[in-house]
RNA sequence: GCGCGUGUAGCUCAAUUGGAUAGAGCAUCGGCCUUCGAAGCCGAGGGUUGGGGGUUCGAGUCCCUCCACGCGUGCCA
């Protein structure tokens, strides 16, 4: 018997209605969902309306037949049809039981992916002399928390920051710097950040493209940004066209500089990203200097295929579906982010030998990745050295928004930094804590100051990584620290707290009997394990279609399920020895289930809070 | 202009990808602490799913058409 009990109702229907119909059974879908309405039973089945049709059959009929026909063994109650041709299905005790037993494992049921090809995650995208603003952090806890859940399956993942540390934008900065003398050992990201806007405003002469901008109608937000660019001093580009050069042709001293801006631009990201955290560190740097030697020769290759061609005087790929060209070479003979992308999925589907590769960036780029992907597979990159298909995967996820439903900004209207973001919500999170700590009743009486700061940044980073993961990616939110760190409704802390409690209730309990036996007398008693049983369900679900929410959405109604259970199920205070042994069970499966749970979105559980 | 996306309760969001009476949480109102952590539990009110057509046993979901907002739109990343 499976673990997962939606895979074993569906096996037995399959098997039921391939008798009936006479059709080969593994061909057939019954369509077996978790019934919303507990009226309904425990699980239903939707697939003989569209099989009954298909096959002239009436579905109501059909239901019927099928239900008489199936097998179920003793994994079901009663079988019923229902309206006009639902199959409801109620499971037995022993089934549950059973199952939840089977589920009592240390890996909680969850078996790794029969693929063993690697995953590549293109995430977090950090740009060399700039700080992280919110921007980044949804691409690198969305990335980060895409990673655990794969991993979780066994699988072995690339966390491939594609750092932005090689083109004009950042000679730009290293001869701006240098220019003026400054000392590049002593040097704070807050000044390379004020070179780089400064370099920015001055080297762009982009007065044609805000006319061209202004003929095609662009969005406000791009002429904003092209005004902003305006300015342009063309000596000064022309000054970082020559550093670009010479960095190019692998001067010695310059590359020296050139790592110097890294160095400091990561030592302070790492800072950032472990207090995030999610497991991203300098092994997981492969950015744009690592492809730079490659991109002429990748040129060449859409060259030697046939795929590109020059267009007054750019180097263009074209696709049959649309008008749309990418570019892959400028007119000056300089490379886009398209070639370095190019270069990238290259290595990561031919080299690494990923036959998934996701990318976790702002859906803005939609256009970028339609283009990226239909380029790689005209060159045959969609398919591993070993002839698997590759999947190549855009998550366009939605912005950050402010009170005001636009862009997130500081009152002053400049980008608001992740440190200070994330700052706040741990001092939001540590301030709670300690003034709940000063209560004599609570758990945390005691604790040290150091032991409070340290629950306080778990309370207070697992609200901003949940309120982000909790919502359909694709769509804008509103950032609203003060939901977030709310103690109360669908909220990190709230998991959190539960958790805690379910800690503190088995830690006082004792030890946990590994042979007790799970007994289901109370309604509460059985929701919550039939809920623990959709726990593989929901990571495969999450995983297939790569939106956490779905496990966020899980996860809470788990912990009202079980704060449901607690309330009306004594489980310390309960006379009976076997129930008491069976309720201590099921709350350890449970807190086992959430921690782990919460661990795949990259959220910490603390013992108390 | 063209392309892409979004629109669900006062607010913030779900809806098992076409399934039964559209569900949660905040907020509001009403109950439950001398009993395992009340950061909790139980209950109530609140909806023309942006509008209008269509497809079918069945549509928030698929198709068409309007509307509103956002984003993108050839040599930035």
């Amino acid at each position: 018997m499976s673990t997962s009990v939606q895979q074993s109702i569906r096996e037995s229907l399959q098997r039921g209605f391939g008798s009936v119909l006479e059709l080969p059974w593994s061909d057939i879908d019954p369509i077996v969902r978790k019934s919303q309405n507990p009226e309904h039973g425990d699980f239903q089945a939707n697939g003989a309306m569209g099989l009954g049709k298909q096959n002239g059959l009436n579905p109501k009929v059909l239901a019927q037949k099928v239900v008489d026909e199936t097998d179920f063994g003793n994994l079901v109650e009663s079988a019923e049809v229902a309206g006009p041709g639902f199959i409801n299905i109620r499971l037995t005790d022993e089934a549950v039981v059973s199952m939840l037993h089977m589920m009592d494992t240390c890996d909680l049921g969850i078996k790794p992916d029969k693929d063993m090809h690697p995953v590549a995650i293109d995430l977090c995208g950090v740009n060399v002399a700039k700080q992280l603003h919110v921007g980044h952090l949804r691409a690198t806890i969305i990335g980060d928390t895409l990673a655990r859940l794969y991993e979780r399956f066994g699988r072995k993942v690339y966390r491939e920051n594609h750092l932005g540390d090689w083109g004009l934008p950042i000679a730009m900065v290293l001869e701006r710097l240098l220019s003026e003398n400054i000392n590049l050992d002593t040097l704070s990201l807050d000044d390379l950040n004020i070179a780089y806007k400064e370099a920015q405003l001055v080297a762009k002469d982009d007065v044609r493209g805000i006319r061209a901008a202004n003929n095609l109608l662009a969005g406000p937000h791009r002429l904003a940004e092209l005004e902003e660019q305006n300015g342009g001093a063309l000596d000064a580009q022309s000054a970082a066209k020559k550093v670009l050069n010479s960095l190019q042709q692998g001067d010695k001293e310059l590359l020296n500089n050139w790592q110097k801006l890294i160095d400091c631009t990561m030592r302070s990201v790492f800072t950032s990203l472990e207090l995030l955290n999610v497991k991203i560190g300098p092994e997981n740097n492969r950015g744009e200097s690592f492809y730079r030697d490659k991109l002429g020769g990748i040129v060449e290759e859409f060259f030697d295929k046939g795929f590109a061609e020059e267009d007054d005087g750019a180097i263009v790929v074209r696709f049959e579906k649309r008008n749309r060209p990418m570019l892959i070479r400028k007119s000056d003979g300089g490379f886009l982010y398209a070639t370095t992308d190019l270069a990238a999925i290259k290595f990561r589907t031919q080299e690494l030998g990923a036959d998934r590769v996701v990318y976790v960036v702002d859906a803005r780029q939609r256009d970028h990745f339609k283009d990226l992907f239909d380029a790689a597979s005209l060159m045959g990159w969609d398919k591993t050295t070993d002839g698997c298909p590759v999947e190549l995967v855009h998550i366009p996820f939605g912005s950050v928004l402010g009170e005001d439903k636009k862009p997130l900004k500081t009152r002053s209207g400049s980008n608001v930094t992740l440190d200070s973001l994330l700052q706040e919500a741990v001092d939001r999170g540590t301030t709670e804590v300690m003034s709940r700590s000063k209560n004599p009743k609570s758990p945390t009486h005691n604790m040290s100051k150091e032991e409070l700061e340290t629950i306080g940044r778990q309370i207070g980073i697992g609200a901003i990584k949940y309120a982000d993961l909790s919502n359909d990616l694709v769509r804008d939110y509103v950032f609203d620290m003060e939901r977030m760190v709310a103690f109360d409704g669908n909220t990190g802390p709230y998991i959190q707290y539960a958790c805690a409690r379910i800690t503190s209730l088995i830690k006082k309990g004792g030890v946990v009997d590994d042979d007790a036996i799970i007994i289901l007398h109370e309604p509460k008693e059985r929701e919550l394990a039939l809920q623990l049983l959709q726990y593989n369900n929901v990571l495969q679900d999450t995983v297939k279609h790569l939106e956490p929410h779905r496990l966020c959405t899980w996860l809470f109604e788990l912990t009202e399920t079980f704060n449901s259970f607690y309330q009306s199920c004594p489980v310390l205070k309960v006379e009976c020895e076997t129930v008491r042994a069976s309720r201590l069970k099921l709350s350890e499966l449970t807190r086992r289930v959430v921690v782990d749970g919460l661990d795949i979105l990259g959220i910490e559980s603390p013992n108390q809070m």
